[in-house]
DNA sequence: GTGTATTGTTGGTCATACCAACGTTGGTCA
DNA sequence: TGACCAACGTTGGTATGACCAACAATACAC
């Protein structure tokens, strides 16, 4: 055999949506599988970053801040409750909330966590250099800064 | 109240693979809007660019060419095939194997695409001035080079 | 000829990202 | 005080993309 591989079309090789989901799904490969040795998925990982930033917070305030989907939530911090990384707590203060608390042991499955996630992106970024990731993270960033509050 | 939004954590703000993400979900917004106004999506595009570009050939070998799984490519091709604008026939050279060619009424379709989806790039790539794009793709071709061959 | 590979196809799985609707609760304001 | 409206957690969906295993038919190599 020796046909294995032919180029993709020239119409698709340069697109920057295909080069930027071709990337995104090498970073998801790799950082999924990262996470995967700790038995967790991404929106684990937001979780547990995101409490031991900020704190105890309601279900839906943490979707706002990962991006989390409230329903997505639900599921999100039942997996984590189940492990013990994390608790639900009714809010006194408002019962429609829970506050949500990271546990001893989240905190401990995160700094795992974020080993692994480093390992990651230096395996996603293995072909570029300081210089270039830096540049890589700044026009990302001004692309999520640009289409962020949502203007369809 | 007044915190609508909090901004993401500091672990989270600059990672790559999670920048990436964003901007990869962005884009298929985009692009996915643009396309379903002509009523397909990514792979639809996809299929009929590489035929148009490469000629008739064989289902996996359009796999091959597009990064399309060939089972996912079997309901791609009934897709197109119901709307006329490609023909699945048998290869009498080879009868495993079904050529698939692209219609006259598909290379007129793949021309309004190819429209939407210039102006999807140019939505999704506004913050970006011309030399910063370019900079981008630069990026991300070496990314996908490099992890193009499936080295894991 | 026998064994191996490829092809199209079926029928799944998994993760992510959504959306609609519901009952409960809080807050507004008339 | 009561009527509305907004926010919360939850359930139960949907869509898309990216996979994987297995199968029968066919081709190819030895």
């Amino acid at each position: 055999m020796d046909t294995p591989e032919g180029p993709p079309p020239q119409r698709l090789r340069t697109l920057p949506s295909r080069l930027t989901n071709q990337a995104a799904q090498t970073a998801n490969r790799i950082v999924g599988q990262a996470l995967a040795q700790a038995g967790v998925r991404r929106y684990h990982y937001a979780l547990l970053a995101t409490l031991e930033e900020y704190g105890p917070a309601s279900q839906a305030a943490l979707g706002r801040r990962t991006g989390i989907d409230r329903s997505d939530m639900v599921a999100t911090v039942n997996d984590l409750a189940e492990r013990g990384l994390l608790e639900r707590a009714p809010d006194p203060e408002d019962r429609r909330r829970n506050v949500i608390t990271i546990t001893g042991a989240g905190r401990r499955q995160l700094t795992d966590l974020d080993r692994l996630v480093a390992a990651a992106q230096d395996k996603f970024l293995a072909p570029l250099p300081e210089a270039d990731r830096r540049n890589l993270i700044d026009l990302l960033t001004r692309l999520a800064d640009h289409h962020g509050d949502r203007h369809d």
